[in-house]
RNA sequence: GCCGGGGUCGCCUAGCCUGGCCAGGGCGCCGGCCUGCUAAGCCGGUGGGGGAAACCCCGCGCGGGUUCAAAUCCCGCCCCCGGCGCCA
């Protein structure tokens, strides 16, 4: 019985409990889940019984040569049968039950992880950068930092800078929402010229960045079946999140986080290979159902999106460490972009089911005047690998073990694009191209090097 | 998409026609014996679940069915290989 929920259930509920209030959650399911799985292990029990006396009968039958022996024998079997199968039928719909509610339950919570349930309970853990603060904002700016016990270096701004989405549609020309709006919904976005470069070149550059650190490149399918997604989502993220494919049992995926995640299913790794750290690069489709109208305009919030996504099978007793890792990988991607940032240790309520910790590392919109999310960094522990069946063989023993899954964001391509149009603009409408994406541009004659130019349309 | 062959305990493989007798063997791994050490050799273990334990149940791609009894027979689905068709 080694998936940690599981195990908490049965031995030490009041963990799952304190996990479910953590994450604002009614407890409830807990209750219910430990008077199922109590009543469905009594009744399973009694099955068993039945299932060995029939089995015992069917070999006596096996055995027995005479005919009238063997008829009563049988008739014997029949009588049992019947019993088994009313009973089976009760513990099949009781097993239907137990199934849900165990798939319903969140992650087990990290004592790290912080009390509260809006993001206003998210924990600074660092700060980086000088950010450009107009002065209107100054106040909220304190609210975000000095609120924490953090004195953050930054320049005053009189002017206010052009918000993303305007310098995108109004200032640079190169994006438009409008028409993409018409031909597909809002949310979409049509792209063009320089930051088709950016977007590629911002590809590349966490392409290189983590290869180097020796991740494997990985393109993934970009649709899996239901049961494997089920396997790394929870029902929220599915209804909110999932778009499917019509008359097929495939869904679009939110990120490669999910097959990178069911690449290893139904194997057991050995020991010496982990941990397994892979790099997916693959576009990303969101519903972004639960959104409402938060951040129509633009392409900060959008339906599909490139990504280059950190991902890692581990040692359960490395995984903690793994976690700073892969936070760290981001932030030094970040960093390269000059785009001043801070890392949030994000509390209960906003963890998804999933993780049982989670950082956000939030870069600063001067014309918005607050920190906003690009990267997203989860320890999942053993609840991803528990549903796909995912274990390693422990070296120098028997048993085998659930491996755990971190995933984070190296680059989500659009979303940093509106953090470089806010954080690089100039007042005379270009964009500064930070330095560390020279390299990715540098060998196409047409791809911008140093500023991104407004441009007069189509 | 059509036709044919196949999917067995970490890997490889036997069993399927002819239903029942722990799913047999090899490799790998773990433990023990032996040994100055290593190798070889020998013995045992090596999937999931329930049970305090003894022990029991389930497991041969997945799901149904037939039968007292299914890896084995029947039906549906998934996947792999080969051939044909289609195709960036």
């Amino acid at each position: 019985m080694p998936w940690s929920v599981l195990e908490a259930l049965r031995n030490n509920p009041e963990l799952l409990i304190e996990s479910m209030k953590k994450r604002c959650m009614d407890p409830k399911p807990v209750y219910e889940a430990i008077e199922v799985d109590r009543e469905w292990r009594r009744l399973l029990q009694e099955v068993e019984r039945l299932r060995h006396e029939h089995n015992k009968i069917t070999k006596e039958i096996a055995k027995a040569k005479d005919p009238e022996e063997r008829k009563k024998l049988i008739e014997k079997a029949k009588e049992i049968i019947r019993m088994k199968e009313e009973l089976e039928k009760k513990l099949k719909e009781l097993e239907r039950k137990r199934e849900e509610i165990l798939l319903s339950l969140p992650n087990l919570v990290h004592p790290s992880v912080p009390e509260g349930c809006d993001d206003d309970h998210n924990v600074p853990v660092r700060f980086w950068g000088r950010p450009k603060v107009w002065k209107g904002h100054l106040k909220q700016f304190e609210e975000q930092t000095k609120r924490w016990g953090f004195e953050v270096d930054h320049e005053v701004l009189e002017e206010r800078p052009v918000g993303h989405a305007d310098m995108l549609e109004k200032v640079l020309r190169l994006g438009d929402t409008y028409k993409a709006a018409q031909v597909a919904s809002s949310r979409f976005y049509y792209l063009f010229k320089d930051l088709v470069w950016l977007d590629y070149a911002l590809m590349m550059y966490a392409m290189d960045y983590l290869s180097k650190k020796g991740f494997i490149l990985v393109e993934p399918p970009y649709m899996l079946r239901y049961k494997v997604l089920r396997g790394v989502i929870d029902v929220e993220t599915f209804k909110d999140a999932i778009y499917k494919i019509e008359n097929e049992d495939l869904y679009l995926i939110a990120t490669s986080e999910h097959p990178l995640a069911a690449y290893k299913m139904e194997e057991i790794i050995d020991e010496s290979r982990l941990p397994i750290r892979l790099a997916g690069v693959s576009p990303c489709f969101r519903k972004e159902a639960g959104a409402g109208n938060r951040d129509l305009k633009g392409i900060f919030r959008v339906h599909q999106f490139h990504k280059v996504e950190q991902f890692v099978f581990a040692r359960p007793e490395e995984s903690w460490d793994v976690l700073e890792e892969l936070i760290r990988n981001a932030e030094e991607l970040i960093k390269g972009l000059e785009l001043p940032y801070r890392v949030v240790n994000v509390c209960g309520g906003e963890l998804g089911a999933p993780a049982a910790k989670k950082y956000d590392l939030e870069v600063w919109y001067p014309a918005q005047g607050r920190y906003r999310e690009l990267v997203s960094a989860s320890n999942c522990t053993d609840w991803q690998s528990y549903r796909l069946r995912i274990r390693y063989r422990i070296k120098g023993g028997k048993k085998h073990d659930y491996v755990h899954t971190l995933n984070s964001t190296a680059l989500a391509t659009t979303r940093t694009i509106t953090a470089i149009l806010e954080n690089h603009q100039l007042p005379d409408g270009r964009v500064r191209i930070p330095k560390a994406l020279r390299k990715y541009l540098e060998p196409f004659e047409a791809a911008p090097k140093e500023y991104i130019e407004p441009w007069e349309g189509v």
